[in-house]
DNA sequence: CTTGACCTTATACCTAGGTATAGGTGGCAG
DNA sequence: CTGCCACCTATACCTAGGTATAAGGTCAAG
């Protein structure tokens, strides 16, 4: 077992490399070019697909944003982020603002959930249904509430 | 149109209303009952479903932390901690205090993709393809980068 | 006393994001 | 040169999380 540059620095790696290393099914790999979200990379004589070795971090990137509630086609916005050229600066940096903006509002949102569960643990005494456990307010927000009040 | 308790205050509400309130179909307050996440609400005699309207911001609770990545599973766990008795103080500090461990990761990740985007704003001067831009490093970690080192 | 907006259940369908399988080729070890 | 495993394409299938549709019941208003 592991022929030549499997498990070791290598300056190409084939999809069953690429795969391991980041985690996920050579099949996830194909989907992904397929989708359009990870461009098509060099073949081998013989068809194989040949990787740099940077894909793997390309791969991690797209899982964690995931977690994070990114949507494929967002994070494929995210990624394009990455090709710019001088030339495009301005709009580059247009979208990086408004994903930006996105990631406020999440992080805002995590950090109230967070000290919701905060509170519950340190300092909350309700009883079963009670409403005035901190897990309900916690992503409430002002826009919400003027909702709720009818308006 | 609009009979009776809709889009007023009313101690209880049908389900087209705490759908619309929330920004839902009713289907999918149907479908939450179904998965047990919602629990069965009171009937009126005809059979209607019957909600309190705080239904409406559990609801809304869902909504946005699946926009920060949780599953539906793991959001029944969070709701669940909501329904404490004395008795299961510690067990519920127990599973909070893992969820928070969960949202500290969540928060560190999004906030290294907030200063990356930053970077690439404020002061990348990288060109096409090029790997110095932060984008691909945000999500990096330590573990990652023992298993790309081939450790 | 019907109309129309709402509700009920049951069942079928849809999208996103994969994952598995079938049938065939490449390439190295024994 | 024979295994055997990784690779190839194409196609089918799967899970999560809904959404839509059919067939029928409820009820306030006209």
């Amino acid at each position: 077992m592991n022929r030549g540059a499997a498990l070791k620095r290598a300056p190409r790696m084939r999809i069953g490399d690429v795969a391991t290393r980041a985690g996920v099914n050579t099949q996830t790999l194909r989907y992904y070019e397929r989708r359009g979200i990870l461009g098509e990379p060099k073949r081998s004589p013989s068809g194989y697909r040949e990787y740099p070795t940077d894909t793997v971090r390309l791969i991690r990137f797209i899982k964690r944003a995931q977690e994070l509630g990114f949507t494929l086609n967002e994070i494929e916005g995210l990624i394009a982020l990455r090709q710019t050229t001088p030339k495009r600066r301005g709009k580059v940096r247009e979208l990086a603002a408004a994903k930006m903006k996105d990631i406020d509002e999440k992080l805002a949102r995590l950090q109230a959930m967070r000290s919701a569960l905060y509170t519950l643990v340190e300092d909350c005494a309700c009883g079963a249904e009670s409403l005035t456990c901190p897990i309900l307010e916690a992503l409430d927000d002002v826009a919400d509430k003027e909702v709720l009040d009818g308006g």
